[in-house]
DNA sequence: CAAAAAAAAGATATTTTTATCTTGAATTAT
DNA sequence: ATAATTCAAGATAAAAATATCTTTTTTTTG
């Protein structure tokens, strides 16, 4: 349903927004690390993302990748439409070319829910909110395998 | 989450379970144009489906594919198993390695209730039993654009 | 200022998915 | 039998997604 290089720039935001700010700036190759993707194509999405204005980076020493306040604003509906577009989310489980109630393919009514629900997770909470939600259920939700996020 | 090259072999095999049997077989270019799948490309994938026993087939005129009895036992799982592998859909929404509630990532609890949904719906019914109830319903469950497939 | 660090940009390569084409084999109707 | 029809099989092609490499630019630190 999202491709991987979509998959990797929610990742990547969601760690950058735990970990990083103005102050403390986050090199491609620690992130790329930390959630086990390959580098340079992880360099090429963040290089994107910044342009578009999601993510924000500094060149030079100390440079790197981080989260403004105006960049946690966004939703991660907003990332997958920078990078998947919104089309795919919207696409019929079976491949029809709508998706619709007035046209139902076999399985809508088991995948139109789900679709509502996450569409709707993406797109009305913020990243900030997102964070701290995960944050403050204090779940043990990685972005890697184990517990890489772990919260301690 | 489903390819296109899976998606077609679903369609095309409601399709076969709803119009076809041992006395009415339907060729790949009726089909084709049916579900408005790209012809050669579905050529193959019904090859691969006879093979592996989930349609069946006669070659010469008024040959065509068609579903046997037996083939009609099967379930829609059993068509994914073959065209995509069972690992596509056991995979983590965001990408993790694995998904499971030891580790959720932060849209697990959104993705898993759907995913054992959909899972137990193609699993548990058999191609028979999932197409009757698409005719019972009686709803228009459209295999392509519109109502191509309305029963009326 | 010079050197090092790090992202930006652009070119290229690989892999996977999707799609097509060509030839061969089986079946049926005439 | 023969010709027509239709699937089978294998080779090939095109497109998209994924991944890498090289060079340039910016920034910071010493
Ligand atoms: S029409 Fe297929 S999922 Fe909605
Ligand atoms: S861990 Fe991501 S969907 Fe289950």
């Amino acid at each position: 349903m999202l491709s991987n290089a979509c998959k990797y720039a929610i990742r990547s935001i969601l760690y950058l927004s735990i970990y990083s700010d103005k102050t403390n700036k986050i090199g491609v190759k620690k992130i790329a690390e930390e959630l086990e993707t390959p580098q340079p194509f992880l360099a090429k999405l963040l290089q994107q993302l910044t342009k578009n204005k999601l993510v924000s980076s500094t060149k030079g020493p100390n440079g790197g990748f981080y989260l403004s306040d105006e960049n946690r604003e966004n939703s991660i509906w907003d990332i997958v439409e920078n990078i998947d577009g919104v089309k795919k989310f919207n696409q019929c489980f079976l491949g029809l070319s709508k998706c619709e109630d007035a046209n139902p393919c076999p399985v809508h009514y088991i995948a139109a829910p789900f679709k509502n629900k996450i569409l709707s997770d993406f797109r009305d909470k913020s990243i900030a909110r997102f964070t701290s939600e995960i944050i403050d259920t204090n779940k043990v939700l990685s972005l890697k395998d184990y517990d890489a996020l772990k919260l301690d």
